[in-house]
DNA sequence: ACCACCGGTTGTAAGTTGCAATCGGAAGTT
DNA sequence: AACTTCCGATTGCAACTTACAACCGGTGGT
């Protein structure tokens, strides 16, 4: 399992502030790299074309690309090769990035409460917030077995039950 | 008390996602809103120039302007006169943005857990981290008492502890 | 041999950010 | 009345980042 970073309390890089929420804001405050993120967590996308096709919002190749090689270097993706095809690219979260849940949690649930968001995209949202922390350590422990120990994702697990809400309505709207 | 946008079902705009992660990240996910935020709801700036000098990381005086319009137009900070000095605004957090300090403090637990804070920066953090949802609720009716009905912070208040705390942390490093 | 798929790179144009200097008006000081 | 400081910004410019489309060499299935 890897180690915390702030727990070996490596020094504050030159000229920079130091606080915990400036430096998250520094590496994930971007358009792009919690979308990301969110795809791989919730989407189960875990290869570069899957990202790139299947993403909502149209990332171009070329942004994902940077994205997923600077969430490498920041230890919240790590690479592995996949059996299946000596190209592809099996992208699998790290402790550190299963950790964002609740993060992902309270960004989803505060997006669908402020912002004009659509009914059947916020209904993810809003289960993960009502179920609260309980679930939430569901949900990092079905990620830990799924992207730490390779197991797949079990069939009545957080992620199918998030899905299952989302395509019921999707279809029904 | 402003209404959540979200109730009101507006549609989605033209050619977006509608994901409530990726709103939100539309909306906060760069460099600097958050970094305002924070200093408006933690540091208790409420004036330009306040959050321009006092700024641990030195934004500057364009993109400071940029981002408080920005959250203006946005519905998270209100513009206020003060009537001490006639060109003088005082920014205020709204309702929409004081709901943000349940992610403001997983933000901070996260990097302050992850990414090489400094020590002295991160006490706040893990103070609100280790407070939890009881602490956050405490926080955010004292913002809401400061910022909607325009009374001081209470001295024994949720604020006042962390900056205590801070102070502490600050003169023994 | 063919062709779809693999993770990416390249070129280019448009937009965003960082930095320093500066703005006109308001208030305090002498 | 003159001078200085403070107020929330704006301007010009260079550097960087993003978006978009085309394309790359290698892999694997038919």
């Amino acid at each position: 399992m890897p180690q915390p970073v702030g727990v070996r309390r490596l020094p504050v890089p030159e000229g920079k502030s130091g606080c915990p929420i400036n430096l998250t804001v520094e590496l994930l405050g971007d358009r792009w790299s919690l979308v990301v993120l969110r795809d791989v967590m919730f989407g189960g996308h875990r290869h570069f074309r899957e990202l790139l096709t299947n993403s909502v919002e149209g990332i171009a190749s070329n942004i994902l690309a940077s994205r997923l090689s600077k969430l490498v270097d920041a230890g919240l993706l790590s690479r592995h090769d996949d059996p299946s095809h000596q190209q592809k690219i099996d992208y699998r979260l790290t402790e550190a990035a299963i950790e964002l849940v609740p993060l992902m949690a309270h960004l989803g649930a505060w997006g669908s409460r402020w912002l004009p968001t659509s009914p059947e995209l916020s209904i993810r949202a809003q289960l993960l917030a009502r179920g609260g922390p309980e679930m939430w350590e569901r949900f990092m422990d079905e990620l830990r077995a799924a992207h730490l120990e390779g197991r797949p994702h079990p069939a009545d697990g957080v992620l199918a039950e998030l899905t299952l809400a989302y395509e019921r309505a999707a279809s029904t709207s």
